[in-house]
DNA sequence: GACCGTTGTTCTCTCATGGACATAACCCTC
DNA sequence: GAGGGTTATGTCCATGAGAGAACAACGGTC
């Protein structure tokens, strides 16, 4: 399926949403040194562009330092909270573009114990303690790719670290790139746990087809959610 | 700043995007039976959501199984297809919400070497590999608190673990909820490095205000974005 | 064959968004 | 005081999304 995750990121207060678009508005204020240039250079009205600085600032605060008359005219700069917001809008961008890149292994599973937002689901490959939304029972867990640590057998301190999801298994396939690669194991499930490293760990590590490595991903970073009843029958739960 | 993060997923094909008003609309279906009730359960028009659900099967292929005529006029449910549409995007939303809801530490660092997609970055802090934009050398990094994994000094070995981006600090702040417990680092720089763990884990460290720890998180998670120039004064670089 | 509730199709109407344009207010320079 | 480029404000129009209504087609049941 070539099947493309795609978002809108937008920071909210007070019922208003900054957007992409109202960040580029900014960008183009920053840029141009004016509100009127920014508009034509993005071809949009002055008149909306205006206005919409003003409903923006309702919410969020100075954004623009405005100036009427003088020498050339005037212009506009940017405050510093409107670089805080774009700097913010900017950052969560990049973190749901990496969300949206990742690829991640789904397992089923059932909450057998909860203790507040925090569980332990049972799944074919084992208890996994995870993040769950209260009120489900029968859940989807979702592991990315990127949060999943490969570790040697044997090598890993029982005890001492606080990931302690684990689930050894054997590799069943390596897919390299430039740097990163993509590592499946195979954890006595349908499904292959993919874990995504750099190459240079692989090297470390020592990974090849065949050899067994354990692999560990936090219950912090291991969201779940309510498994769609669609096609299962259950609905026995509170 | 009581600043939400937000967002709208849809998954892309074709040019066409399947959204959250999108699934609903086949969740109705689902729910109703028929997509005249689906409509009418929605408040919206037959027309427009008929025309929508061909829309959707032009890029997505079969959705909805209609029938017309017959015992009780017909009907319609959802396909095989549809149902892993609707699952795949729940998943989707799942995600950006963790991201959304998760805080993060940000270091501001430059780009000494790159290979790939994958660079080493000097920060402040020490350097870190993350994974870096081409074409940018000032970059700004952004750490997820659930991707950061603690230790006990010294129990980490060293050349036996994917995850290699790691510093040593002290814990200045632990803030407990109910299960999840956030952990502040002070790693030698203004800003904290913090943790999402469960406070089990934080009882098995035995993590207390003063002790020492090893946060480490792996460079696949460290996601880096282009430091935007407008607070610092330095534009001397390409 | 009539009935019935559904799917399919087409039309008009309304509403919100946003561009295009005009005008006023502003304030420094000349 | 005139000029000039800006901010500020209002009005008109094009576009698109979606509601609402009307009507044909369908295929079981009675």
């Amino acid at each position: 399926m070539d099947l493309d995750a795609g978002f809108d990121a937008q920071l909210d207060k007070s019922g208003v949403e900054f957007d992409e678009r109202d960040a580029s508005l900014l960008r183009a204020i920053d840029d141009h040194g004016s509100l009127n240039a920014a508009a034509s250079a993005l071809g949009r009205s002055y008149s909306r562009s205006q206005r919409r600085v003003v409903e923006l600032e309702e919410a969020f605060g100075p954004l623009v330092a405005r100036e009427r008359g003088g020498s050339g005219g005037g212009g506009s700069t940017l405050t510093d909270g409107a670089h805080d917001l774009l700097a913010a809008l900017e950052r969560l961008t990049a973190e749901f573009t990496g969300v949206a890149e990742t690829e991640e292994t789904v397992l089923d599973g059932t909450v057998v114990e909860r203790d507040g937002e925090l569980a332990t689901v049972e799944t074919t490959a084992g208890t996994v303690r995870a993040i769950v939304p209260t009120g489900s029972r029968r859940v989807r867990l979702a592991i990315r790719a990127d949060a999943v640590t490969l570790h040697t057998p044997g090598a890993l301190p029982d005890r001492e670290t606080s990931a302690r999801n684990r689930f050894q298994g054997e590799v069943t396939a390596i897919e390299s790139g430039d740097a990163l690669a993509r590592v499946s194991l195979d954890i006595g499930t349908e499904v292959r746990l993919t874990a995504l490293v750099t190459r240079e760990s692989i090297a470390t590590l020592a990974l090849s087809l065949g050899s067994e490595a354990i692999a560990s991903f936090k219950a912090t970073a291991t969201r779940a959610i309510p498994a769609q009843q669609g096609t299962s029958d259950e609905r026995t739960d509170d």
